[in-house]
DNA sequence: TTTCCACATGGAAACGTTTCCACGGATGTG
DNA sequence: CACATCCGTGGAAACGTTTCCATGTGGAAA
């Protein structure tokens, strides 16, 4: 593999002559520019990242570390980070945590070890000793999505209380009075506040407050059958559900079935999340639009403008609604 | 931030044995050995990946490029591999080319100057410069799901003729003659395997060789309606319809509701991907089950023989079918 | 013509590791 | 008791860049 010494000799300049030139960081006469130019691109010749690194202790690199890459919320997310990421200069290095706080630390570690510029971070529950010491040692960070206690980084999260509002106002308006809930957990930052949320609203657009009609999962598919099917045998009989994100509304469709067959496809469904498919089965799946495209984008440039020195707010993002109601609504 | 040497001085000891005692290449005494284990955990010392990366010339990270990660056959694949790599001490950097050939090129890039141990590629039609001189250069490299012309590399992918038998002989139970198929690019190998295999094979089972009931989309959803309504407006009135891929089946199903309504559940659907809703319709969607986490995990392991240096031997999955037809047929 | 400045260049230091080499002391064998 | 061996260690080279500093050459200004 050819090095910059190789280009430098056969362009017949110095090293330092060929470094400027193909770095782009310093005026070089047209001629050594040609001829270096066309010995690199005889030779092949590719600069070796880890040298580069070394020496201008950046690598151009940002960390992107999500609890679960399977769950469209966060592969949307990734896509659009990426995207961003690519139009300002980074490269991602994508991790996953698998909603798993030691997987997370272990990945935390690599990247300190890569020395990575920037790190954008959708927290497991309640960070980690890596985590404190990361942003201690001034690594530029940014979260999305999930808060942690105690962190002091912007943070760029949906309005989950609009969110929540947004689908009580639906299901008053379909005038259901028996809300399954099927909740995130109450240690991450997103399950607390759109419970909390629904908890403290629902009476007021006409639900009951019947404690049995509610459980929790764990923001993966699995959990919300296992929640649903908690709640329906404790004997009640929702009329709609609300799942508190997409993978769990899934799951919570498919304890429906199993319990009641055919009869599942009398219950509302709304959801906190949107997913492609919702649309189509009937009767269609009304959800509020939870916009990880723009969270993704948003924290990176975030992350980016933390990385320049410049002041970043938190932020919320603004939920939307899509009924899926069949025109004539069900009561 | 502390290095190596700040680590030797605290311990008392050379800068060469505080190293022989980090990176527990050599025998040390057990008494440096604690010390410097001490002085590093006061310092909170972490090893600086470039510097080391450039002095062992090799970085421990595998590249894994694929096309969409938002397609649920490549983020299930990716988070395999993530676990593959992990147990076997690498760390993934994902990349996403976002079925565009540019990016991937640009992604190859990258990857040559990051000086990654080996690269899992699932490519883009037709390879590019970048790809012929990065495998020329002796990267290590492994193909998972879809081959490219002339690049002689390990491939780990789905047996589609299997897989595409499948779902024929479920078409042929169901009684179907006239089925819609949705293929997927003829740049693509998949894409091309299915289909030839879906055209061969089709007479011997019964269905109509009337090939305005073929068309093709990209593998993305939007295709899959783009196509299903081009097929629809043709006149044709198919029973069934069969999508090469999960994304573009749920884009056929979208097709198919715009133009038939409630009456597009009349048409029987099988897709060559099992997507996790695709009980949750009803009818339910009959699927050949096409293991990406397999696939992952065994071209992992296969990049990790490559650069072991051992042998390595292309591989088809087999796939497996899952019926969801209704009891009693529809025929 | 002389002085000065700008600018392109060559050489060398530096980044933080790993690893080679040589040395010394302790251990074991004859 | 003498010699060979082994093992742990210190010192230094090397990995491939970027960047600082000094030098020389050109042209512009006086």
């Amino acid at each position: 593999m050819a090095t910059i010494k190789d280009v430098a000799a056969r362009a017949g300049v110095s090293l330092g002559t060929a470094s400027r030139v193909l770095s782009g960081s310093s005026q070089t006469s047209p001629d050594s520019r040609s001829r270096v130019l066309a010995a690199a691109a005889e030779l092949q010749y590719v600069a070796n990242g880890p040298a580069r690194a070394l020496r201008r202790a950046r690598t151009d690199v940002l960390g992107l570390l999500l609890p679960d890459i399977r769950n469209p919320f966060f592969s949307e997310l990734a896509h659009a980070a990426e995207q961003e990421a690519r139009r300002l200069g980074y490269t991602v290095l994508l991790a996953n945590a698998d909603e798993d706080r030691d997987q997370e630390a272990a990945y935390l570690r690599t990247f300190a070890s890569q020395r990575i510029d920037g790190l954008l971070l959708a927290p497991q529950q309640g960070g980690s000793p890596e985590l404190e010491s990361l942003h201690a040692s001034g690594l530029p960070l940014v979260l999305v999505d999930r808060a942690v206690r105690g962190l002091d980084a912007p943070l760029l999260s949906t309005d989950n209380a609009q969110g929540v509002a947004q689908a009580l106002a639906w299901l008053q308006a379909g005038g259901h009075r028996d809300v399954a809930f099927v909740g995130g957990p109450a240690a991450i930052s997103t399950g607390v506040e759109r419970r909390d949320a629904y908890l403290a609203g629902r009476a007021a657009h006409g639900i009951s407050t019947d404690d049995a009609l509610v459980d929790a999962g764990d923001f993966q598919l699995g959990s919300g059958t296992d929640a649903m099917l908690r709640i329906l045998d404790r004997g009640v009989r929702p009329t709609a559900v609300f799942g508190a994100d997409g993978l769990m509304t899934a799951g919570a469709m498919r304890a429906l079935r199993q319990r009641l067959g055919d009869e599942a496809r009398a219950v509302e469904v709304v959801s906190f999340d949107d997913l492609d498919w919702f649309d189509l089965r009937s009767p269609g799946i009304s959800a509020v639009v939870n916009d990880a495209a723009e969270i993704g984008r948003l924290g990176v440039a975030a992350l980016a403008d933390v990385i320049a020195g410049r002041p970043v707010a938190s932020q919320r993002i603004a939920t939307t609604f899509v009924d899926r109601r069949p025109a004539g609504g069900t009561a």
